[in-house]
RNA sequence: GGCCCGGUAGUUCAGUUGGUUAGAACGCUAGCCUGUCACGCUAGAGGUCGAGGGUUCGAGCCCCUUCCGGGUCGCCA
């Protein structure tokens, strides 16, 4: 093997251009491909930035050729020679160095390689088992470095933004303590605690909190948090986020500070020019019209509430979920008529997996009606549904009843996705932000019969409510607001609770004991006693940030080493098991599974 | 934990009602070729049909179990 020894790097492969033809240059890379024509070898050499032609003629260097040929894929070489243009006829206008080529007078080998798995090349379709087995190539193709690249990027933007705002970047431990509320923690052993266990943070909210309590006044940090529940295609168990914290602020301050910086990324990173400050949207009238938290605005379909016109109406669909104090709602779909019987029984299985009972449908197309529940109805009530609705031939209208509205928010809310996936209006190009706000401070939980917090503990809740937090505390809401893009929940915050009084009394509101509260955050209620800033904060999820702007449809195209679905990583195999004397050490003893 | 989808050369896939020696493209190897850039032409190698069991004269195909991957519901303060 050859070493660099007395070579320079002039430049990266997809700097070089016309303006440099007849310099002497160095070159480092990867080979995408090597074509011999006889006589005539071209080697495109590939790094981050792209890929150069290389030369090599038989009739210049006999033994260079002879050593050219010998070259394969993805081999690291070293190349020194000369920047020529090419001749008319051979530009390759695809490519950025297009009109130039190295004609080579040196190479070098650096390294060797088996022939990959699959091909280096932009937008391989190889499946995921494979490309995250050999993770290291496939960061080698030029979609995944661009993403990654965009990751950076928008880490510096966030960075060098709320540097520009006044905040500090502070670290928090990694290293921390389980808490009660939320989701399962990762627990990591102590040697020197036996029988104690630190947990990984599912995000540093109250480190955070302190700090404003220390008056640094504007906190950031983009760091990593950790949850040990089920993956999705926008969700791992280690994720990053970019949190902040602010003193002295109510709702609207923090949301301003945020949007501007979201509106500096749109920029910067797409061009895009968004308006401010971006539209709010109270949780309530987001549920009612889209069936959803994080709404898509990029399209139509919402939800209409049409269960006063179908009181008494005979069906026993529609009135059994009334008499049950649920709803029946609607969304009309302009188009839909298209939509075949077989179709729409897919959709109907599709609402299923969202606990509805099933889906009633209409059509009108060329002034025929065909629908599943129109002949349980009288004509009046009917009509009054159809004006109601508004719907025009060709249009199609879906119906979900149940004794809970929850199942028919969401329902309805995914169903109008589906639908608009399906009928393909969805203009990709197209950003729609928009906060939600005035979440509810608390939702009831059947399995522990007590509220629990919406969003965590420490929310605030709206001073107009505070008064209900003990007699009614479903009809509180919080100081709490969402960030959402294109149906996506890009980040949420909240203004916190500073007053010892008030939190004593939100602890009780969750059925907390006094010892209780005491026990899992007296920390943080003893520092609330020492003069604690009015504060609030954001955090967003960097990792859906980026799948936004790259486009990427799964979160594993924009983490470099990313975890499966049952949470393993497959390139290093992790988790594994691990040796005798390191659980001993720990104090560690594994009992098999029950099913074992 | 539940439901749905998938697993066939190195890769992406095809494979008829269960029937002869499981195919194609790309990649790979070798040869020829001086202007290619998805180079071209010729030849060749390459298969535990995810694994195990069953039905059958006969299984890539049917049944059962299991492993792996993807999506999703629950879960994710």
């Amino acid at each position: 093997m050859e070493t660099l020894q007395g070579l320079k790097r002039t430049d990266y492969c997809g700097n070089f251009r016309k303006e440099h033809i007849g310099n002497k240059v160095t070159v480092y890379g990867w080979v995408q491909r090597m074509r011999n024509l006889g006589g005539l070898i071209f080697v495109d050499l590939r790094d981050r930035t792209g890929i150069v032609q290389c030369t090599f003629d038989e009739a210049e260097n006999k033994d260079l050729f002879d050593r050219a040929f010998t070259v394969r894929s993805e081999f690291v070489l070293a190349i020194s020679g000369t920047v020529r243009g090419r001749g008319e006829g051979a530009i390759n206008n695809k490519i950025p160095t297009g009109e130039i080529e190295i004609l080579a007078d040196e190479l070098r080998i650096l390294s060797k390689a088996e022939t990959p798995p699959f091909e280096i090349v932009e937008n391989s379709d190889v499946n995921d088992m494979l490309r995250l087995k050999y993770r290291y190539l496939d960061l080698r193709r030029p979609d995944m470095q661009r993403t990654i690249a965009l990751r950076h990027r928008i880490s510096k933007i966030a960075r060098d933004y709320f540097d520009d705002n006044g905040f500090f970047e502070i670290e928090t431990p990694i290293l921390t303590k389980s808490t009660p509320e939320g989701a399962r923690d990762y627990l990591v052993p102590s040697r020197v605690h036996p029988g104690k266990f630190y947990a990984l943070p599912q995000s540093p909210q109250q480190y955070k909190q302190l700090l404003m309590l220390s008056g640094f006044d504007r906190y950031m940090q983009i760091t990593r948090c950790f949850r040990d529940e089920d993956l999705r295609a926008d969700r791992q168990p280690e994720f990053t986020q970019i949190d902040l914290e602010m003193s002295f602020v109510e709702q609207e301050d923090v949301m301003a500070v945020n949007e501007g910086f979201l509106a500096r990324l749109f920029k910067e990173v797409l061009g895009v020019e968004l308006t401010l400050p971006l539209p709010r949207m109270p949780y309530q009238e987001a549920m009612d019209r889209f069936g959803s938290d994080k709404p898509d605005l990029r399209f139509g379909f919402e939800l209409q509430n049409i269960s006063d016109l179908v009181a008494g109406c005979g069906f026993q669909v529609f009135t059994g979920a009334l008499d049950a104090g649920g709803s029946v709602r609607a969304i009309r779909v302009e188009g839909g008529a298209k939509f075949t019987r077989k179709e729409i029984d897919s959709l109907g299985e599709f609402v299923k997996t969202y606990r509805a009972k099933g889906l009633a449908w209409l059509k009108k197309a060329n002034g025929e009606m065909s629908s599943s529940f129109a002949k349980f109805l009288d004509e009046e009530t009917l009509n009054k549904i159809l004006t109601f609705t508004g719907v025009q031939d060709g249009d199609a209208l879906f119906i979900v009843a149940d004794a809970k509205d929850d199942t028919v928010y969401a329902s309805l809310g995914a169903l109008r996705c589906e639908i608009a996936k399906r009928l393909d209006v969805i203009d990709p190009n197209r950003f729609e932000l928009l906060w939600v706000t005035d979440f509810p401070l608390v939702e009831y939980d059947e399995e522990e019969n007590r509220y629990v917090a919406k969003h965590h503990p420490f929310t605030a809740p709206r001073d107009e409510d505070i008064e209900f937090l003990e007699s009614d505390p479903a009809r509180v809401r919080a100081k709490a607001y969402d960030i959402v893009i294109n149906g996506s929940e890009a980040g949420g915050g909240s203004i916190r609770i500073y007053s010892p009084e008030l939190q004593s009394r939100m602890f009780k509101t969750l059925g907390f004991t006094e010892e209780r509260a005491q026990e899992q955050f007296g920390h943080l209620i003893e520092a609330f006693s020492y003069g604690a800033p009015p504060h609030g904060g954001l955090a967003f999820g960097l990792d859906r940030l980026v799948m936004l702007l790259s486009g990427a449809s799964s979160i594993r195209d924009v983490i470099a080493f990313p975890k499966v679905q049952n949470a393993s990583e497959l390139m290093m195999a992790s988790p594994d098991v691990v040796d005798e004397k390191q659980l001993r050490e720990l104090c560690i003893g594994i009992e098999k599974p029950a099913n074992e």
